[in-house]
DNA sequence: TCTGAAATCTAATTAGTGTTAGAAAAAATG
DNA sequence: CATTTTTTCTAACACTAATTAGATTTCAGA
């Protein structure tokens, strides 16, 4: 289905894109289908054609964009070599989070935006997706532990939580121009390996 | 006139208060000025005589908000020893957004999920509040690295806005009877501080 | 207790929403 | 071309929301 290309394929691709955009901008509630509508270059009432409400509507958007994210970051670490360090294959899968969250954009952060500010079956249907991602992270943090790559007495859960705040709370201050979505990544990684403070000689070994 | 304490100004905080709440629950678009009537214990009708519109009413909850943690975070440096090292001058910081954002919590933590799906009034208004309270995150960060405590290539907007993101987010998965705001701050400015990476100093901090 | 102001309630207005049913148009099929 | 199927449009429906005006109640002070 996803893939065919027929003409109602093709419009229903049209009226997810005009969605997921609308979605992320205004949020859910203040989203009218109308909205959705004019964005599709269509009227209000065809979209029930294709979208039974817009709630499923909601629903078909959110899942594309976790899918997304988690193809993605799947696919960055399938292509590493095998001998690659812990900490390469953890910049590679924060790049790749912010490379679907940044760049291919909508669908992944009206997730992000949104979520929480959903209908409770929307809601329900959504959280096996995401565990099933957050599981993801979580294979990858702890195999960068039992490596030693990361010190035995971090707390991976939070460790987990923070720096998935860390990289979508970027959907509210990344601006393209500035600084490009690798360099961000590095940094990242910097920081959070080798921490931020000045790893010379620390005159603050005690005052 | 905010401190007053007559039965107008008791409602009126009453009004906020259910306001807050409601907004962080479920949204500005999705919440109606029936659920807001209804947990402040009143009719409909009666909020306006005490505030001219939702959006003022969602205004003053967001104005509120960030002068809460602004006011926080400023108090929690203003009581720190002179000759405290900059480590536990963050620290304290992040201690205290912690605090304002999951325990004294309406007001802030609709701040945080809520700007951005705001109508474009209240946005605007809002906007410099918000800047006041990023100019105090950035001259704190920017003394730390003055003093030397932080390294010199640490990209502090960067940095600054990487660390609110991975605090703001704990109002999407912090559960009070797991782990403590405090215990939280401290495992976050360690992380931060010395890398998470098993090669990190170890340095005895004492609390 | 009486009175005028403050505070609240009631009920209506207006506007906009998601949704649906059926007509119309476009596309596909023979 | 004729006919059937798919897709889109139009116009309505049922509902709910924010807001307002006026009636009603509460309450402090004389």
């Amino acid at each position: 289905m996803t893939g065919s290309n027929t003409k109602s394929a093709r419009t229903r691709a049209k009226i997810l894109d005009a969605a997921a955009l609308t979605f992320r901008l205004r949020g859910y509630a203040a989203t009218t289908l109308k909205d959705i509508a004019e964005a599709a270059d269509m009227q209000t009432g065809s979209l029930y054609y294709h979208f039974e409400s817009k709630a499923k509507l909601m629903e078909e958007v959110l899942d594309k964009g976790i899918r997304e994210v988690h193809a993605g970051v799947l696919k960055s670490q399938k292509e590493l070599a095998a001998d690659v360090s812990a900490e390469q294959r953890i910049l590679s899968a924060v790049h790749a989070h912010l490379i679907l969250l940044l760049k291919n954009g909508d669908y992944t952060s009206t997730n992000i935006r949104n979520f929480g500010q959903v209908p409770d079956e929307v809601h329900q249907h959504h959280i096996k997706l995401r565990k099933a991602y957050a599981d993801l992270w979580r294979k990858i943090l702890r195999q960068a532990q039992q490596e030693g790559a990361l010190a035995a007495d971090i707390d991976l859960a939070l460790l987990r939580m923070l720096l998935m705040g860390a990289l979508n709370w970027s959907v509210e201050w990344y601006q393209p121009d500035k600084t490009s979505i690798e360099a961000i990544a590095q940094q990242v990684c910097r920081m959070l390996f080798h921490g931020i403070g000045s790893s010379r000689p620390l005159k603050n070994a005690s005052a």
